[in-house]
DNA sequence: CGTCCTTCTGGAACCGGTTCCACATCGTGC
DNA sequence: GCACGATGTGGAACCGGTTCCAGAAGGACG
């Protein structure tokens, strides 16, 4: 209801003295800070940041697009991403992206675009060249979370290589029956997530010399997705493999529930490896790879505040591998065979 | 880049004309809506939220204040609400807020206050009287998701009959020795929800005779946290209880994979139920009280979105309370004594 | 034919801040 | 004593839209 008139007006001064006196831009007397300030408290004003953007061109808003909230990975990404931007008076919008081509192209073409976001960052999004360009036109930092982007900067694991090592891992224990219960390759998160692990996974085995055949399956990417699949694979022990690496550890734990209930050692009979570190793998005594979405939230964030810092900075593209660190616990060992 | 003055100039019309024309407010010929229509597209002009909302009070975002959003509960709301928001044509601008009194004053005075959105929804968030008083000053609709708040409209289960049904059914199954293990008493969420929970607990217990003694115990509201507990409490065969109400499904999936590790039979030497609903029950036979956070933030958004609409229905307060449904599934039936 | 209503358009004010520019003081160094 | 820089303040332009008001043109109706 109160503009900034009405302070200076109260305070006996000029608007452009009033704002100065608030923001702290430009001289003024400490006597007539004074003034506006308790003028300012007294009638309770706050500045409209729709007045100050229009001038300003900045918005102190940060846009997030990302396309699950009420997935651990996602939810821990976010988590750290709002604490790093409110830390420095940042709001954040969140666009949840859906599947949906149409939805997508409405976010990228008129949500982000309307002079509402400083900066952009996705998470889990592969952009594509135009909305990138779409973007960049706008003069908006980007930065992108969980795998590389052509042309903007990017955090996130290798997924090549930790599946690789989560293999390996399997291996170098001795294991031969190994198999990989990940993502669907038909339906693709974005980065080809699935793909990757898969193909770290293959690699690893044929570095091993090991011949792969009927060694993966396509589960959800989820508790139950991996406890479903692990009843159907588990079931036969003649077909049973000694060891699995599963595509995060949300399917690790449900093979490892799916294991109990079948009276299947872990690790004695079988040997189970996830990748995440999720915040249930301790419970479960689960060998994971770990990799702390939060703090990658948090480092995105960062990154997308110094180039709002530094625009001179010209946007330097690039990817940063986030180290994975393999957390041994009780869910893999050497297999009974050896 | 590009302001309506430059689509105006090229489109050979005014700013007042072309405003009209890509708004929709007011008369415009077809002929020159097209010409506006088509000057814009060819500029690639996008307008400015900011200069819109500055003139006309309206932001068409919606801010949402929740305490958590890595948390299965409130990251299926937070889902509910985006979807209907988005829907709308609304933005959601998230602010996450941590305990830390300090904060939360910053959020309330600072963030949501500077007309930068339409209206507020609070999740799992009881707002203070003088929070109230200065989110409703501004006259911004204000929706409440988790429990009764004076003088705002809100909903949710109803926590203390939610627990007197899930012990009742407990108890009408023959169950004597009854333990709860629910939230920290110390540490209460806000609506008090952990207090609730226990208070509907002792009234069912009451109700049937039953005494109460050493029949709480404080555990973290997290599957592995009803595991820690889990594993001291079942133990020790002579002091077992025979059913346990769980005060959210997560700590009753923890138990029930303690239990399995412990080799006691669920249901047939231990019931276990939960309050939730929570993706992973079904995996786990939990038998639950099902509510549905998803939706419930679908309806707080949908309250929200036609109070902006229809400003003149004066704010009615009230709570409405959101029924829950016993979903039976293979984690309780009749105690082995009976 | 005059009046009135509807449709269409342009000019100008306005929303609420920020910032540039001009001007006034005052202290300092030469 | 004067030039110059640092400090402090007010006036006015400006950001980019929306909306009020005035005026023009065309049709309907008495």
């Amino acid at each position: 209801m109160s503009a900034i008139g009405d302070v200076a007006r109260l305070a006996g001064v000029s608007k452009s003295t009033a704002s100065r006196a608030l923001s702290g831009n430009g001289y003024v007397s400490e006597a007539t800070r004074k003034r506006v300030e308790d003028a300012a408290r007294d009638i309770g004003y706050v500045a409209s940041s729709n007045a100050a953007s229009l001038v300003t061109g900045r918005t102190k808003n940060v846009g997030v697009v990302i396309p699950y909230v009420n997935r651990w990975f996602f939810g821990e990404v976010l988590d750290g991403i709002e604490s790093t931007l409110i830390k420095a008076g940042y709001d954040l919008t969140l666009y949840r992206l859906s599947p949906e081509a149409e939805q997508r192209q409405r976010v990228f073409e008129y949500f982000l675009v309307r002079k509402r976001v400083d900066a952009v960052i996705a998470v889990g999004i592969e952009l594509t060249g135009e909305e990138i360009q779409h973007l960049r036109s706008l003069g908006k930092p980007i930065v992108g979370l969980g795998g590389p982007i052509e042309g903007i900067p990017t955090i996130g694991i290798d997924d090549v290589a930790a599946a690789r090592l989560a293999t390996s891992h399997l291996v170098s224990l001795g294991h031969r029956r190994i198999m990989h219960l990940g993502g669907d390759q038909e339906v693709q998160m974005d980065f080809r997530v699935h793909a990757k692990r898969l193909s770290g996974f293959r690699q690893a085995l044929e570095g091993a010399g090991i011949a792969a055949s009927h060694d993966f399956r396509a589960v959800e990417f989820s508790i139950p997705g991996g406890y479903a699949a692990a009843m159907e694979v588990l079931a036969d022990p003649r077909v049973r493999p000694t060891a699995i690496f599963a595509g995060c550890d949300e399917i690790a734990i449900g093979v490892i529930v799916a294991a109990r209930q079948l009276g299947i050692q872990v690790p004695a009979e079988l040997s189970v490896i996830g990748i995440d570190g999720h915040s249930l793998s301790a419970t479960f005594g689960l060998t994971t790879l770990r990799q702390d979405p939060a703090l990658q939230g948090a480092t995105a964030a960062t990154m997308a505040l110094s180039q709002l810092a530094q625009p001179a900075t010209h946007t330097a593209g690039g990817h940063n591998p986030i180290p994975v660190t393999l957390t041994m616990r009780s869910s893999t060992r050497v297999p009974a065979s050896a």
